[in-house]
DNA sequence: ACGATGATGAAC
DNA sequence: TTCATCATCGTA
């Protein structure tokens, strides 16, 4: 996926990963898989974002380059895998949440073998882990808004249909 | 419904 | 340095 496309907003990103594929090479071994669920965190004025408290170490790579991963720790066990959206300096990111065959962000990323290794590098071949667009089109009558799953804390941020779910049937 | 499990950020 | 919190998940 080029840079031109992680330069835009992260709720329109959000929805364009749906059908694209995260793709992963490890030790030579490549894997492809379909992205269905993803949230959006929008900007420093987005209560649920961890940027709104500002810069810290931790979030620190949401204010650099876009098409750069986000991999933080939480609830003592989980790896979330984000991919830094919009100009440099802007914090912004989308939380990708399930792919065909991993649904849920930490599921994912245990299946994956993402960790925080990757916080801070490019999604590109180089660092193993990326996203291409195979081609495949997305009928807009398959994507569901809801809101973000685990925010209560981000009052009323936390209603705003900022979650993309892919539902083909099958 | 609840506990696991540890990094993080803010308070003291 | 301590403490509450946490973009979750498996088991019940």
């Amino acid at each position: 996926m080029n840079q031109n496309f992680f330069q835009r907003s992260a709720q329109i990103i959000a929805r364009d990963l749906l059908g694209k594929y995260l793709v992963c090479r490890v030790r030579g071994k490549t894997t492809a898989y379909k992205i269905v669920e993803t949230e959006a965190y929008v900007g420093p004025h987005d209560k649920a974002s961890h940027a709104h408290r500002g810069k810290t170490k931790r979030n620190e790579v949401m204010f650099g380059e876009a098409g750069h991963w986000y991999v933080y720790f939480v609830y003592g066990m989980h790896n979330m895998l984000n991919i830094v959206t919009g100009p440099k300096g802007y914090p912004a990111a989308v939380l990708i949440r399930g792919v065909e065959g991993a649904i849920g962000p930490g599921r994912l990323t245990k299946k994956l073998g993402i960790t925080r290794a990757l916080n801070g590098k490019a999604a590109s071949k180089k660092s193993g882990l990326w996203i291409e667009d195979r081609g495949k089109k997305v009928n807009p009558r398959h994507i569901k808004r809801t809101p973000r799953i685990g925010v209560p804390y981000a009052k009323d941020w936390a209603k705003k249909p900022l979650r993309f779910v892919l539902a083909e049937p099958s």
